[in-house]
DNA sequence: GCTGCATGATGAA
DNA sequence: TCATCCTGCAGCA
């Protein structure tokens, strides 16, 4: 789930339900109990987002650092929520919402020299309405594939493996393509398609690249996670452009999926 | 009940 | 490149 627009979107979400209010923190879980006794009872003024790292900010200073790695999830209750899970990490409860966090990567409260070294190592984020100006110049300093090139959050913060298959044959670029050899209008493609698609997907939680035009008169929330890419997760099937088989090949650990004909092999 | 898989990231080798 | 950490759930028996 978590690509940089659901990061802010929760973000978001998070902000209109809980900002402003006086909460019960607790780690039902057990691993956050030092952290949650800190912030039980403070009001959280603020939530905001950069790349995929989340930063709660409550009275007294103190700031919450969440990054929900591959397996986070949060889990929001109006009212009467079920027992948290035995993984939940942290729980939040307003007199009308209750939140579960389970399984980030981090959940940590952290100081402003942490949080300055966290945002030096993030690149530019299409949702922060950022320049793609240090995109193009951290692209230009890779002989990696941009492929692999796009999950590092040095070069652009926020993408997924879901967006970068997506957005690579947007372009159609194939992901073995050195970075520092992709032209520079495509690196500008690149990131208007990332602007819009990742605005699109922080409205509607979800991400759908293919065109509506090509979706016929199925409804978006109707379709399948297959039926809403052009090439994620679709390997074998004919690609929706030219009908060729899409490739799939595991990069540095990860899966990336291609259309071999609309992005051709360097 | 078990296995495998997932939209992430790090540190060691 | 590999091992490791973080959970839940679908697809099996």
């Amino acid at each position: 789930m978590p690509e940089g627009h659901s990061i802010h979107r929760y973000a978001r979400l998070h902000r209109r339900t809980f900002a402003g209010h006086r909460l019960r923190v607790s780690s039902p879980q057990g691993r956050f109990s030092e952290g949650a006794s800190d912030l039980d009872g403070r009001v959280l003024e603020t939530v905001d987002a950069t790349g995929k790292h989340l930063f709660y900010r409550w009275g007294g200073g103190r700031t919450l650092h969440v990054h929900l790695g591959l397996f986070g999830r949060f889990t929001t209750f109006d009212a009467n929520p079920p027992e948290p899970t035995a993984g939940t990490r942290l729980a939040f409860r307003s007199s009308e919402a209750t939140l579960y966090l389970a399984g980030p990567t981090i959940c940590d409260l952290i100081d402003p020299a942490e949080e300055a070294a966290i945002r030096d190592r993030l690149g530019p984020d299409p949702l922060a309405g950022d320049s793609p100006d240090r995109l193009v110049q951290a692209l230009a300093r890779r002989r990696i594939g941009i492929g692999a090139a796009l999950l590092d959050q040095r070069v652009m913060a926020g993408i997924g493996n879901v967006y970068r298959a997506e957005f690579l044959f947007l372009v159609g670029i194939h992901p073995d393509v050195p970075a520092r050899e992709v032209p520079h209008d495509d690196t500008r493609l690149l990131w208007d398609l990332a602007v819009a698609h990742m605005r699109r997907g922080e409205r509607s939680g979800r991400i759908v690249t293919v065109d509506p035009g090509e979706l016929g008169a199925r409804r978006r929330s109707d379709l399948a996670a297959h039926e809403r890419l052009y090439v994620y997760h679709r390997e074998g099937e004919p690609c929706r452009r030219c009908g060729t088989e899409i490739t799939r090949h595991e990069l540095a650990g990860r899966a990336v999926w291609w259309c071999p004909r609309c992005q051709p092999a360097p």
